[in-house]
RNA sequence: GCCCGCUUGGCGAAACUGGUAAACGCAACGGACUUAAAAUCCGUUGGCUCAUCGGCCUUGCUGGUUCAAAUCCAGCAGCGGGCACCA
């Protein structure tokens, strides 16, 4: 028979081949099957924003050679998509291109449909759930409701940043240095009744949690135990003089009281703004206070402003204590109790606020074994703080007591006065869940004049999007909205309105991957397929994620489970967290980015813009972004070089958790790479029929290759379980440059270069599925799926050494190497290393004070 | 401002519990093949020094612990992520 051998690797031709085969075969649509062992591998799912872009190739590119791999490894694997499909973006291209945000989200889900189909990647399509679907909101409209009827879901102020030409709420991300994106119109903070789900509840549940997940990033438990915040300490009222209210005040150190200066309030707390009714002056600074926005890094780090107000508050230990009464922009509402305690001398801020406002500065605390009279000048000269722990002073029953024993002392008094109590107060805040946005999924309740608030009967969900929407950047659409929200009470059946309120996106993405398990039953969610798939086992996403939408699905499903719908207490066992994907930017002269595909080499070496011709300056690498242009289009990344060139280059050399760089260079060397293993590949399609050599060969250079080829699937194996990609690739590459060494006519007939291969082909199969499974037959005259084809497994008897290298320092140094049996006897190995010349030359004429030897590793030996 | 990371050759990186720093690749350079180019193949490549053997230096910076530190500890710097309405 004649073998046609193609020397160049047609990836167009053998890529839709396989995409065809996997596609009819349905190799990866699966069902519970109780007699096999489940693996659930999911990927965040995305936002539908129109192109796949590189980091969303990098992440189903991870997900998908583990689900290839721990499907070869014989687990039942689930790997499905979705779309996370509501959200602002639509909302903005709805008013700049005038198309409806769903006609929008449809066409981009369309689009990005196609670019996952081209990545081949081994998804379950059947499971596709996209979150804007009635089909799919409807369900958790009805949490919703349970969650309200728990008592999880309520209402309370707080605030927005309100864009007053536009009459509508912004996101943080729409507001540009205190001025809204795009009426330019100063922000001000505004007070807006709004939805909460009650997450505080579960905080000690979600710390604790987080001991059990020993399958997450440490930098991400971190992360969340700090963003949970726990602190335990006191709250203590201070008397408001001439009042019948106080101020309530928390604090981690109640031993400090003592040498309390101030009180200051936040200018949204209630006293604040029952002081300004009386206080025009103060009135006029609570409204400079709300010209600014609401987060957290914008309040932190502007000015701080305070009012000193006309009345003063008395000391919870000293009756007679009177202290001003402070307003200030840096107490957020939000925090504790929305008030605070200025102790200067011990606290940073304080001080400052001290000096600011010639505030006396009262030591009550000295470190251990200090002159109290000396430090506290040293104090008070530098105006630094003492943070640290000692011994109290100037603190009346507290006096020479230690921090610790001082703190607990001060506590009971609190509570024996009934000026305070013990407290654990915890950062987290309550999730605010209310959108006044059109994309995004109605709150079910009506409010009554007469009821109240009504929740939407369970028979009357889904409570859907009207369709006739005008997006106008003015106002909330669905307020606006002539019809929509004019409903009768369910109750009284007397005029009524609905909630005008859509839900946070992060809604959605809460129970996503419990909906997979089985998105098309009746019922939200269907406990046997939850049971048998949950939890996931391998999540994989952007660290940005780290906290906000990981903390609320772990606490979603808590509540879910409180409202008995599941039971599971923590939603992903495993979690890893990938890293960017950065290119270099590229900037002409006048300042404009230019996009990597419209930047030419020129004939002196430099680079120019190609319509124009305009040098182009090569600027650092930077995530990929939309406004720097620098971004790499994965369609055409694909149509240039094929899906399995791209996905070697995005596993082969940065670790996944950490930035990688998209280069030419590296996509040009990936595609390299492909195209030598094909030609390994057709060395052995000229092969004849294999001639098995005895294991006695060994030692003899095809021999050679053949235990390395063992040692490199247990080598892979075990990266691919710790998802080292790049390490496994390196091995791999190892392992198919001594192919390429074995030299001859009969290299393709000898066996040890036939199984070689094959296990070259097996172990690629995740990551350039295409390719391995074309060689796979082609070359290895297969007939059945690679896809479906077992995880090799190592031979154990070839995979031990019996020399090692051992290294040899003298004073630390190195001063040699030799080549020994692996032997645990020292005085052997001592007396071997001694013979190294270049060791004798070194310690000649000296005297050995001690020889260490670490069997197999290094032997270290120190002269006087 | 607060929380969390990261930093190793010209570049991406490797080094598993402290034990030979730089595996595997990219780029560059030299050579083979070719009329030529591309592709491919072979070789060199951390820096300084040396005719050779070898020697000295080198993991952001400054200290410390240790026989031994990229790895552990303390301090500092630079860069990045998050900060609750981007997803």
């Amino acid at each position: 028979m004649l073998l046609v051998i193609r020397t160049h690797y047609n990836f167009r031709e053998v890529e839709a081949r396989w995409r065809t085969k996997w596609k009819s075969s349905r190799c990866f649509s699966v069902f519970e099957d109780l007699d096999r062992p489940k693996y659930y591998v999911l990927e965040m799912f995305p936002y539908p924003s129109g192109r796949l872009h590189m980091g969303h190739f990098r992440n189903y590119t991870l997900g998908d050679v583990i689900a290839r791999f721990r499907r070869a490894q014989g687990f039942n694997v689930l790997h499905p998509i979705g779309w996370d499909a509501f959200g602002l973006p639509a909302e903005n291209a709805a008013l700049e291109r005038k198309i409806a945000p769903a006609q929008w989200t449809d066409s981009n889900i369309a689009a990005m449909r196609e670019d996952f189909r081209l990545m081949g990647l081994s998804l379950d399509w059947s499971r596709e759930v996209t979150t804007c679907s009635p089909d799919y909101y409807r369900h958790e409209q009805k949490m919703f409701l349970d969650f309200l009827a728990r008592g999880l879901a309520y209402r309370k102020e707080s605030l927005v940043n309100w864009d007053p030409i536009e009459q509508t709420v912004l996101a943080n991300e729409q507001v540009i240095d205190g001025r809204g994106w795009r009426s330019g119109a100063p922000v001000e903070q505004r007070l807006l009744t709004q939805w909460f789900l009650r997450s505080t509840a579960y905080a000690e549940e979600l710390l604790a949690g987080l001991e059990t997940l020993d399958r997450w990033p440490e930098k991400i438990r971190v992360m969340q135990a700090n963003w949970i915040g726990r602190s335990e300490g006191a709250r203590a009222r201070f008397a408001v003089t001439g009042r019948t209210d106080s101020v309530e005040i928390f604090t981690t150190r109640p031993e400090t009281l003592f040498g309390t200066a101030f009180c200051a309030l936040a200018p949204h707390h209630p006293l604040s703004i029952a002081l300004a009714e009386t206080d025009p002056d103060l009135a006029v600074f609570l409204q400079d206070c709300k010209r600014t926005g609401t987060s957290e890094a914008t309040l932190e780090t502007t000015e701080t402003k305070s009012y000193r107000t006309h009345v003063t508050v008395r000391h919870p230990f000293v009756d007679t204590w009177e202290l001003p009464l402070y307003i200030a922009n840096f107490v957020v509402m939000d925090y504790g109790t929305g008030a605070i305690f200025g102790c200067p001398a011990h606290d940073q801020k304080d001080m400052d606020f001290a000096i600011k406002n010639n505030l006396p500065v009262k030591v009550v605390v000295v470190p251990f074994n200090t002159d109290p009279v000396i430090f506290t000048a040293m104090l008070e000269s530098s105006g630094r703080a003492f943070e640290g722990e000692g011994v109290l002073i100037h603190s009346d029953f507290l006096n020479g007591l230690d921090s610790v024993t001082a703190r607990h002392a001060a506590m009971a008094q609190l509570e024996k006065t009934g000026h305070g109590y013990r407290h654990v107060h915890y950062r987290l805040r309550d999730w605010g869940v209310s959108r006044q946005r059109y994309w995004g999924c109605p709150i079910p309740v009506i409010h009554c004049p007469k009821c109240g608030i009504v929740p939407v009967s369970e028979s009357d969900l889904p409570v859907t999007l009207p369709q006739d929407v005008d997006i106008t950047g003015y106002g909330n659409p669905l307020e606006r909205h002539p019809t929509w929200k004019h409903v009768s009470c369910p109750v009284c059946g007397g005029v009524a309105q609905r909630e005008t309120d859509t839900l946070d996106t992060f809604f959605e993405s809460s129970w996503y991957f419990l909906r997979y398990c089985a998105p098309h039953s009746a019922q939200a969610l269907d406990c046997p397929a939850v049971t048998y798939w949950m939890p996931v086992d391998q999540y994989i996403g952007g660290v940005e994620h780290a906290v906000l939408h990981l903390l609320y699905a772990r606490f979603f499903v808590r509540a879910l489970r409180d409202c008995g719908y599941l039971t599971l207490d923590e939603p992903f066992t495993g979690l890893f967290t990938q890293g960017m994907v950065c290119h270099v930017t590229y900037q002409c002269p006048d300042g404009q980015f230019v996009h990597p595909e419209d930047v030419n080499r020129s004939r002196d070496g430099g680079m120019v813009r190609r319509q124009d011709g305009a040098p182009v300056t090569v600027g650092r690498s930077e995530k990929m972004s939309k406004s720097r242009k620098n971004i790499v289009d994965t369609a055409h990344i694909i149509e240039k070089y094929g899906a399995d060139s791209a996905r070697l280059f995005i596993l082969s050399d940065s670790p996944p958790d950490r930035d990688l760089d998209w280069t030419d260079s590296g996509i040009d060397g990936a595609w390299r790479y492909i195209n030598r293993v094909w030609r390994l590949g057709t060395r052995a399609m000229t092969m004849q029929p294999v001639e098995r050599l005895p294991y006695n060969m060994l030692g003899h250079s095809p021999a050679a290759l053949f235990r390395q080829a063992h040692k490199t699937i247990a080598k892979v194996t075990e990266d691919l379980e710790n998802l080292r990609f790049n390490t496994a690739l390196a091995s791999i590459r190892t392992l198919t440059n001594a192919m390429e060494k074995l030299a001859g006519d009969q290299v393709g007939a000898n066996w040890a270069y036939h199984f070689t291969l094959e296990t070259v082909v097996r172990l690629l199969a995740p990551i350039t599925p295409h390719l391995a499974e074309e060689l796979w037959q082609e070359a290895l005259g297969h007939t059945h799926l690679l896809a479906q084809a077992p995880w090799p497994r190592p031979d154990s008897t070839l995979l031990g050494e019996t020399t090692v290298v051992l290294a040899v320092q003298v004073n630390g140094k190195l001063r040699g190497t030799i080549v020994v049996k692996k032997c645990d006897d020292l005085s052997k190995l001592e007396t071997a290393a001694m013979a190294i010349p270049n060791v004798q030359t070194c310690i000649a004429g000296k005297r050995i004070r001690k020889v260490i030897v670490v069997p197999n590793r290094i032997v270290n030996i120190l002269t006087s």
